[in-house]
DNA sequence: CCCGGTTATAAACAGCTGTTTCAAACGTAG
DNA sequence: CTACGTTTGAAACAGCTGTTTATAACCGGG
């Protein structure tokens, strides 16, 4: 099968440079040249560029969604229709995410391209990303309600998305921090040590006091 | 002065277009088409496209910086040698940023742009930020070591990249997420709602306790 | 009035973009 | 070996990109 070879060195190539440079700032004639493979191979196998986008998030997205739902599944029959801690919930995600990429050691890259989802706008690939794998995220905050029974949702839905702004930030500019992390505080830094440092800070966030109330007066302005 | 009308205008449409859709994704015509201003103009009055981006930052950041020394030098007087709380600084940053758009009605293109500062590569406007405003954030960071002294250095650093990446991510993304809280929790959520709810979760991740330390066993793979 | 520097305009530049075309090479089933 | 569907290849497409050029309009000072 030759056309497994040019479909897989495309997807190579081109979630590195996507994950570098993002996506309008990298062509077609750039992938297909680092990929050696030719021009028209790109618009014959997968359509067009925006297609190209989305098989690259797929190939992380597919796999990920496939092993947490069996991830959550474990761990309600575990619990067994008890409320499962939050902290459960946190680990078990982490946990897939860091198993997901690790064949192709790419987690770093996994992370940025979850990075650009976010921050260029592309709408149509939050749509797709949305419409694609938004039910996985949806059976997972509705545990992380239950865990957190004493949290508004209006309080938590914004929680969470905090939390999420977090480690997508962190994970997904970690090159940059990392060379002035190592420089001024001699630490290696690995995407292990910084969820292991994440740990703590989100389940305190999560756990934070309640913002006090606006006083009715300061409503306008 | 007719340099000013025509400056400005390109810059009061760049800053909008950028939010909006990105650098790569916004050209030179898209600008000045919309700003009814000729195609020239840019690179007269700018010289380049890397530097109308520069400037669009400038007039929001040459501000900001401006006023939070002053807001930090007030706050150093009056506490006068003692330590600044953690939570007065944040207040403190928080009033800024507020503060600075807050005549033109765009703290959310503001948002945005800091958002795509950080996750649209863009080498030259990274190296361009750190050059002009790194001292600032470096004045700031120092104020918060001592106001958190039991926090390891190394600790402290990666939080407060945390704690960036939470309120730039989840306010530069506020227009989607905002849909999704109106329609689900009927909330009609203003940035200053957002930072509201900000403050108890960053104080609070802030003053985590420390992650476990790495069993010793477990530091290879 | 008229000159001289500043700003505006339209046109053209070379280069790159994603996509399409059509012929050549391939690999396999009959 | 032949015939056929699949995959590659080089070339060309129209369209857009940032930038430059040369000309024209403007406008305040002498």
């Amino acid at each position: 099968m030759a056309q497994t070879d040019t479909v897989t060195r495309i997807l190579d190539t081109a979630e590195v440079l996507f994950a570098e440079r993002g996506f309008a700032e990298t062509s077609l004639r750039n992938i297909t040249g680092k990929a050696k493979v030719n021009l028209a191979a790109v618009n014959y196998h997968f359509g067009s560029k925006k297609s190209l986008i989305q098989a690259v998030f797929a190939r992380y997205l597919d796999p990920f969604t496939e092993r947490f739902h069996r991830a959550l599944d474990d761990l309600e029959a575990h619990y067994d229709g008890q409320v499962i801690p939050l902290e459960e919930l946190l680990e078990t995600m982490a946990r897939t995410v860091l198993e997901v990429p690790a064949e192709r050691n790419s987690l770093k890259v996994f992370m940025k391209l979850l990075g650009l989802a976010y921050s260029q706008a592309q709408g149509h690939l939050r749509r797709y990303i949305q419409e694609e794998y938004g039910s996985v995220f949806t059976r997972f905050t509705e545990l992380v309600r239950q865990a957190t029974p004493d949290l508004p949702d209006a309080e938590r839905f914004w929680r969470l998305h905090f939390m999420l702004g977090t480690v997508i930030f962190t994970l997904s500019g970690l090159d940059a921090l990392r060379d002035i992390a190592e420089k001024d505080y001699g630490e290696h830094v690995t995407v292990r040590h910084l969820i292991r440092r994440l740990r703590p800070v989100v389940v305190a966030a999560m756990q934070a006091p309640l913002p006090e109330p606006v006083p009715a007066a300061a409503e306008a302005g």
